[in-house]
RNA sequence: GUGAGUAUAGCUCAACCGGUCAGAGCGCCAGGUUGUGGCCCUGGAGGUUGCGGGUUCGAGUCCCGCUACUCACCCCA
């Protein structure tokens, strides 16, 4: 017997019955991503290695233990990719979109891949839609991606919702609150979990959002980044903050957040959501104006925010959220015997010309199962050609609400039918 | 990578302390309607109870291993 191969861990097929969902999401999205003036941009769904190794840090989770590396047949390591920030970015750079547009505005929708445990919300090919808009310094642009993230979530009506704010600072003042951190967190050692005393040296801001109760308690009285600002930074905190204030966008400032990414300086922020479960983050976001010149690009700044489509689904589901219709074909043709058959696809070729969506029995079987299928389908009316019908030149249609049936020439029913089908579009 | 829970028909689940326990509902197919769906009735197909060992007279049920799924840690979308 042949061994039945399942898809692998950490993927989900998306069956017809679910497929309709996401074209419906990602079209909804589409269009708030073009009305906020944003345009598509797809990289391929592999990049070398470096590439993230040198974008996201070598140090974070992503780079150091969870990304999908393989060696093509030249011997070039390549990874899939586990966000898209880093490629937008290249892009930015090889194309020397700096020369051609002052700002840069774009918007995906891909999956990514990470090596994680899956869990409830965590998958290891998942879906992220997300903007970036490279060139601007201007806190207006973190308000715009900030107001364009919960402008999508607001619009699938998901309310239950909180965004967590933060600034990390530059490369200016993050050194020295570094310093400082590192010296408080020192004092505290032997109270620390074994994972923030290991990341103490190398990476200190991360120990503030350890959710690890012995840790909590020593981050509770640890020095805040907010005092230790440079004026440009706090500025632009302000300014930001200010910003969101006066387009009646609300906030929690969360100042122990910092996010998993090496690249991001001054905004961060979070949308995070109780409808979730223990991964609660349904999207993230900031600023990353040191990335290009990390890629060897030129020094330009950039802000960006990720949503997790299957995240914001979980939510949607939960909340009994409508995705539209699923597609169902208005007419379906149902035939009895060789000679019917001609008619019977002559009709529905001649009505999918006309764009009208149809189905006709493809398996052969009595009309009984034909009628069957029919419902099954939700086709609005069925058409019954049989052998009665031909001797008088005319086909039967039934409507499969109400159950009244009519006689039509044969030469009418295209006619008939797209009237019927026009009618139904005017009344939606 | 660590921990816990689960694994019976296509789906959702039953089967008391191991002893007619391999079942139900839905779905699917057929018939009741010589050419007509939905409701109803009748019947049918479909399972080596995740896989492999062990204990026992006897294992879906107990034990061990493996695999998968789920949830949590970690981290993140």
């Amino acid at each position: 017997m042949k061994k039945i191969l399942k898809n692998v861990r950490g993927t989900k097929d998306i069956l017809p019955d679910e497929s309709y969902k996401w074209q419906y999401v990602e079209q909804r999205i589409r269009k708030i991503f073009e009305v906020y003036n944003y345009r598509e941009i797809r990289t391929p769904i592999f990049e070398e290695t470096e590439l993230f190794a040198r974008g996201i840090g070598e140090l974070t989770d992503i780079v150091s233990k969870e990304m999908y590396t393989f060696f093509d047949k030249g011997g070039t390591s390549l990874t899939l990719k586990p966000e898209m920030t880093a490629s937008v970015m290249r892009a930015y750079i090889q194309y020397e979109i700096n020369k051609q547009v002052p700002l840069f505005k774009v918007y995906y929708i891909s999956p990514m891949f990470r090596q994680e445990r899956p869990q409830a919300g965590r998958l290891r090919q998942f879906h992220q839609v997300g903007a970036e808009a490279i060139g601007s310094q201007n806190p207006e642009v973190d308000a715009e991606i900030i107001a364009l993230v919960l402008h999508i979530i607001e619009s699938f009506n998901i309310e239950n919702y909180t965004l967590k704010l933060n600034t990390v600072g530059c490369q200016n003042c993050r050194p020295a609150y570094k310093e400082v951190l590192k010296e408080y967190l020192r004092k505290f050692y032997d109270l620390l979990s074994e994972d923030s005393k290991n990341r103490l040296d190398r990476n200190p801001l991360r120990v503030l959002d350890s959710k690890d109760e012995r840790d909590k308690t020593v981050i509770e009285n640890a020095p805040l980044i907010y005092e230790y600002l440079c004026d440009d930074c706090e500025v632009h905190f302000n300014e930001l903050k200010k910003i969101l204030d006066t387009i009646g966008i609300k906030y929690e400032l969360e100042p122990h957040l910092v996010r998993g990414l090496d690249y991001y300086t001054k905004t961060a922020f979070e949308v995070i959501s109780p409808e979730l479960g223990s991964q609660d983050a349904i999207a993230g976001g900031g600023r990353y104006d040191l990335l290009s010149k990390e890629l060897g690009g030129p020094d330009v700044p950039g802000v960006g925010f990720a949503l997790g489509v299957e995240r914001m689904m979980l939510i949607l589901e939960k909340n009994g959220y409508k995705f539209g219709e699923i597609p169902k074909p208005f007419v379906y043709v149902a035939y009895l015997g060789q000679d019917s058959q001609k008619f019977a696809f002559n009709i529905v070729f001649s009505l999918r010309k006309k764009m009208i969506p149809c189905e006709v029995e493809l398996l052969n079987r009595s009309l009984k199962s034909q009628m069957k299928e029919a419902d099954r389908q939700g086709a609005k009316f069925v058409i019954i050609v049989g052998e009665d019908e031909l001797k008088n030149d005319k086909c039967t249609v039934r409507d499969m609400k109400s159950g009244e049936q009519f006689d039509v020439k044969l030469n009418q029913i295209l006619e008939f039918i797209t009237s019927k089908y026009a009618q139904e579009a005017s009344t939606d």
